[in-house]
DNA sequence: GATGAATGAGAATTCATTCAT
DNA sequence: TATGAATGAATTCTCATTCAT
């Protein structure tokens, strides 16, 4: 039972704590007392730092995607094609443990994709790492690294499309590490010879 | 004589209504009384045809996937790269009606990811898209096609996810049909020079 | 699935099938459903028979009732304490196959017993079974067979509501065999020493 | 500071609440909404106390019977017949009120004849009463109080039977008081000349 | 008469949210 | 601020009864 009275560490306590009873229990199965439970205070204390279960799922949602976010859009910009492919390797080679969120938000997703805030917000979040990826190829075009003719804008975004599908079916059908290894260098070797063909 | 009643069909009637219900209400929204609602029957007719609501949603994912496999699937294997690409691009373009379906899917696998058989069965269904890419993309490396360096068995797979993964986003984000065309013409471009590459 | 045009034949077979659904679930468990299956017949015919669940209960106890009176009360009257008490004993000696029962109509006792006219009507066949005893007691004392003292017709229902508690134990705990035919023996030799008794 | 709750005493009022709806309703029509209405809280507040209807069920049979040993097994054991044959009487005489019970209890114990558990547990019971009328025999044999060839383990448990059924008649078929009283003094008798017999 | 599909009221149970302490 | 007991709407599922065929 915490006494953290700052306003911003609690919420963040209890977001913890939320997203690891959505890993133990599943998003459809867990209560708000059971996050409780987990967070270590009473029922009633999460409404005062959380004013629904829907805020409350929201918010976990903008960290999720925040931090990934942070793990894709590094910066600056990479300016040969072996950088960014090893980029993209690193991005997708997740560990078990992180790919168990994936089932995880894609049930909380799923629950909310008739919300259009919801839905529009993190649709900007793979538009935005659509961009990145297209500002990216555009770079490697421009220094003849790769193909003149690829659409970067719209391959940015078949990337992002791509690569979530990769890390769905890790997440989903708990692919083990081995055989996800070789899916992950068999994707970046097929990217590279389509990136750099002809 | 009892009232005549083509118990199939009925099934099919009630699979139908229920799909619809899901649509409008997503899938955690949608109670049996919407479902039977939809169908214009009680709710107690609904469990003359199927014993449970989980029963339900399994008969409605099965048939989903079926489908889904018929379009997929389709023999005798193609044995240029053009045909494959051009199977390819076709499977991808689906219509918006389509891909209405998509994030209610994914719902469903979001709320029964715990439950083994559920997860097994559909992991199946992509293993056995995969195996069916594998085969077609090792007719293709046999007979020169494509790059001798692809591992066929480990690509199958790969493309399964990535195809999953556009769709799943052209659901989801409700990207438009022209834009979907247009991400759908240069994956395939992409997935072209990826393969025939060097 | 017989065709019985006799009204009366289809009722007692109806009762039967009835019976033989209780045995096997229990009266709060079984449905008009699984009588009308364990019947032969449609559960639409059980309505053609009986107007209700309710009524096809209070049939079935009525024959009950009806087989254990003729059983109990067995006529002419016993005239010497060492046939009485033979009746009795032969009349508590149930087999572990008529105790099935004893539960079964307690169940259904239970769920009438706020039924005025279905209390009454079985409090009328013990007050019946109770004057029978009254009667042969009194015959008993008045041929000096018994004690002078005895109130006859106090006497002969408590004997009815001793006897029928002796039953609901075997029927109830599933006493055994051998167990309940001790207990028989030693509540008659108990009656015997009572009735005979100064 | 939350609200401060006797857990304890909560329960044992919706247990009276819960006996009163029996008695009102009958076991079989009595709904959890009833109950909860009975105890003035509302139907999920009862959950907070009994996880389900089969537990509070058993929590109320059990209360019950644990009242019914307490009276019946008082210590220590009774050394003449004329005690004995008192405690007995006092045992019988029930009034009208504690009476109302039974007919509940053998609806309860109806429902549930299948769970071995139940069954079992309430069979020792019995048992144990039984165990301490033979007790009381026993020693009443020793003393000579009463006849020698009785056998006290067996006549026990016989005397709970016949106890339970003089009881059970008085519920189930509300005997007024005063011939309760007749009974239950008849009764006394028989036993007396029975055990001294001889 | 016979059928059994259809009905819908009603049951037990869950859980997000409130609010007295 | 913190608590957790209380709430009651909402959910899934059952089953006696009806009625079109």
């Amino acid at each position: 039972m915490p006494k953290i009275v700052n306003k911003e560490k609690m919420q963040e306590h209890i977001l913890e704590a939320c997203l690891s009873a959505f890993i133990k229990h599943g998003f459809a199965n867990t209560t708000m007392s059971k996050i409780a439970q987990e967070a270590g205070i009473a029922k009633g204390t999460l409404y005062l730092y959380f004013d629904s279960k829907e805020e409350l799922t929201h918010a976990i949602t903008e960290v999720y995607f925040e931090k990934f976010k942070e793990r894709i859009m590094v910066m600056p910009y990479f300016v040969t094609l072996n950088d960014f492919l090893k980029h993209i390797e690193k991005s997708l080679l997740m560990s078990d443990d992180e790919s168990t969120f994936i089932p995880i938000f894609f049930e909380v997703f799923g629950s909310n994709f008739r919300s259009k805030p919801f839905m529009q917000k993190y649709q900007s979040v793979f538009d935005e790492i659509g961009s990145y990826y297209t500002h990216t190829l555009q770079l490697l075009i421009d220094n003849g690294a790769i193909n003149k003719s690829i659409n970067s804008k719209v391959l940015g975004r078949v990337l992002v499309s791509m690569f979530d599908g990769i890390a769905l079916h890790k997440g989903f059908f708990k692919i083990d590490n081995a055989e996800h290894v070789m899916m992950v260098k068999e994707s970046v070797q097929l990217f590279r010879l389509g990136l750099e063909g002809e």
